[in-house]
DNA sequence: CGATTTACCGAAAACGTTTTCGATTAAGAT
DNA sequence: ATCTTAATCGAAAACGTTTTCGGTAAATCG
């Protein structure tokens, strides 16, 4: 591997000039300039990236911690991470919690002595304790939460208005004449969740209808499934007759209970309106096509990142930051599973 | 930050001490030892790993090239290789190629000049050139390919055998009865297209039937897609009434032409039987399920990274390596695409 | 008791950059 | 001829670690 200092003896000047002269220094005269680039280029030169690390203290990488990566929306958020990371010359190495809080801490702790630039994460559902994200705030290292955040934490944030858009969904069930609505929430700890959950109260109650506990389902497994569709598609069954629209957490999950309805007969949407959430591409393609909310994965990548590169930015020139928050739109999209 | 310097100054002793006794070297006091990790952790001491990389050359980081992230077999490999690598002690570097050659190349290129300790790659699409591959090996950085790989580069690989499983695939066909099989194949240049045309063909020519060419639909457009499966299953339609089997490259395309067919009143499997590639989720969702061949990507990923790593230890260890070839098994899954 | 071994420690070089701060020379001004 | 200014270069420090190689003192041995 070629190093400034052999251009330096081959060309039997200084380290220093060689060095200079590939950042275009003003003070290192123009032949001279172009005299090293040349060679440099010839003996196929490449910055030692360990040693510009070093003493610029910046590395040009920084983290993400995401649940899942074989997911449709968090994938995209990737695809939009990356690709904004790219344009400004930033690389991202990527981490995947599989939603356990332990994993989650000890990949920041494997952030923060990899000395990246920043961090960017979605949290795992089952964490509560936000200890390690405070260290990261401490340790002086940008971070931006996005999808799965906790509020209390204070960093820049890219959400989208889960509670709104769930209220948008139900809004949509009531519309088209549904009188008795359930919802599958989820897991109950990720703010998500409880937003979503929350809005679909909301439209309940603001629109006359009863909200009755017992037509929320709850998932008692880890990670949302197409299993879990099923088996609260058969609960359901079992215990009302009478429900005439769902509002289900996640698409993968109302895929999951469609499946189980239509295996025991119940007719999307004649007998049952189903509203998903995410926009999976899976929702467009399965029949009946599912109605759903529209969650923009790859912008909330790429917004992401702007903020985080913002913040990076700003602490080179230890100019002060103040954390931002932003909310995405989201659109229902209207489909087959439920009618018109 | 806290450095060894500062914590050789509180305990007045030197430098290589503290070095020395975090790296619990026989040659340092079990009592200066304990006294110095005790110190470092209550200091909080993490080991700038900038100086780390410059002193001992390596990052402990690997990079992936990987033509589309939003992807169930491509997101699969990654999840594999992450995994993997964490289990050893790496981070990857995840790019994506967006199925363009010069994307690949520059990507190439940025990894190798932040001096990762060996790269992952699946080639895009376009790539029919490889001097940016065998730049890699001068370059000394071990190189694995998956799924997408080249032949003719001298590295280690890992595939499945994509000319047995589309043979596997069509003897199905054939099996059940099929008389006029057509072949969805994709794009025209990856080899992984290739074999399996050539399976599909062996396998016919094997079983007595005749191969036709204009039964055989290319994709025009750069990426495989739900599009190109409306829009291939249209043609044949028009093209060819006496179809009564497809062997379709890959899943997604497959569940384009289906929902076309289903759209036209072609029934699956009573008018047409299909198979598809790759055995996304999808494929197990959607109605008819579909009949597929099942690509192992965790597996794959996983292996990737074993091979590389291995590579890695040996290039440490200055002992030489010859180069592996591993090939993934792939199963038939019958589903309700084509009948029993 | 002198010689040899053992246990423990530290000085210093090296990794390859970046950047500050002088030094030198030549040109221009007086 | 002297002084100032501009143009061009380089020495050296610094970033924080790892590791080699000696050095000292104590312990062991003959």
């Amino acid at each position: 591997m070629v190093t400034l200092k052999q251009i330096a003896e081959k060309l039997g000047i200084s380290i220093t000039t060689v060095s200079k002269a590939l950042k275009d220094y003003p003070d290192v005269n123009k032949k001279t300039r172009k005299l090293v680039r040349e060679t440099a280029s010839m003996l196929n030169y490449k910055p030692n990236s360990f040693a510009v690390n070093l003493r610029t203290k910046e590395s040009k990488t920084i983290g993400l911690i995401i649940p899942v990566i074989v997911h449709h929306f968090f994938s995209s958020v990737i695809k939009g991470i990356i690709a904004q990371a790219e344009k400004k010359g930033y690389l991202v190495i990527i981490l995947q919690s599989n939603e356990s809080y332990e994993l989650e801490k000890k990949q920041i702790d494997l952030l923060l002595s990899k000395r990246v630039d920043g961090i960017l994460i979605s949290l795992a559902n089952g964490t509560a304790d936000f200890k390690h994200l405070n260290e990261v705030i401490e340790n002086d290292t940008p971070l931006v939460m996005f999808d799965k955040i906790a509020k209390v934490v204070k960093c820049s944030k890219v959400i989208i208005d889960d509670r709104k858009a769930a209220y948008k969904a139900t809004q949509h069930l009531i519309d088209i004449g549904c009188k008795r609505i359930a919802h599958f929430r989820g897991p109950l700890l990720p703010q998500n969740s409880i937003d979503r959950f929350l809005g679909y109260k909301k439209a309940l109650i603001d629109n006359g209808l009863e909200y009755d506990a017992s037509l929320v389902y709850i998932c008692e497994c880890g990670d949302m499934s197409f299993e879990e569709g099923k088996l609260n598609a058969q609960k359901l069954l079992k215990e009302h007759n009478d429900v005439d629209g769902i509002f289900i957490n996640t698409d993968l999950v109302a895929i999951g209970a469609m499946t189980e309805f239509s295996k025991q007969g119940v007719k999307i949407p004649e007998d049952i309106n189903i509203v998903g959430f995410s926009n999976w591409f899976m929702a467009s393609v399965i029949s009946p096509s599912l109605t759903t909310i529209n969650q923009p994965g790859l912008e909330m990548g790429k917004n992401a990142f702007k903020l985080l590169y913002k913040e990076i930015k700003k602490k080179k020139k230890n100019s002060d930051f103040t954390f931002k928050e932003l909310i995405l739109e989201t659109d229902l999209i209207l489909r087959d599973s439920t009618r018109n």
